[in-house]
DNA sequence: ATCATTTGACCCAA
DNA sequence: TTGGGTCAAATGAT
């Protein structure tokens, strides 16, 4: 995925504009969509998504998808904070309690701990 | 059976 | 109260 130029928007927040050929759904993480909104002004909904490549809970991240436009189809994508999980699946770490699940880095994190919780199940 | 998506409901900050 | 982010049950895909 050809990253285009990408402005900072706060702190561990970063947008990136690409053409449509270039929506980086593949950029080596599993992302799952878990929502998506209406926005007020704009013409596309807002994708909300999660990644679950990793079964730790410090390792989810948020993902926002913004269709901006339909011609030359273009996307805006908002990463909050970073991956803290491996790439390697083979081998994945598993937290032997739930505590270590409370622990979240960045400036993002799961609003209710339930939900986290059954994002663990799933791949547990 | 497992895991992803859809979609109205729910929640909360502004 | 409204707008927008998330929840979660049903549904789809494999």
């Amino acid at each position: 995925m050809a990253l285009h130029p990408y402005s900072i928007v706060q702190k561990s927040q970063r947008t990136v504009r690409v053409d449509a050929p270039q929506i980086p759904e593949d950029d080596g993480y599993t992302w799952r969509k878990y929502g998506q909104k209406e926005i007020l002004g704009s013409k596309f909904p807002r994708i909300a998504r999660g990644a679950t490549t990793d079964i730790r809970m410090d390792a989810l991240q948020g993902k926002k998808l913004q269709q901006l436009s339909d011609d030359p189809v273009s996307f805006e994508i908002t990463y909050h904070g970073e991956h803290t999980c491996q790439l390697s699946l083979e081998n994945p770490p598993v937290p032997s309690s739930l505590p270590e699940l409370e622990i979240a880095q960045g400036d993002w994190q799961p609003k209710k701990r339930e939900s986290a919780l059954k994002y663990l199940k799933i791949y547990d």
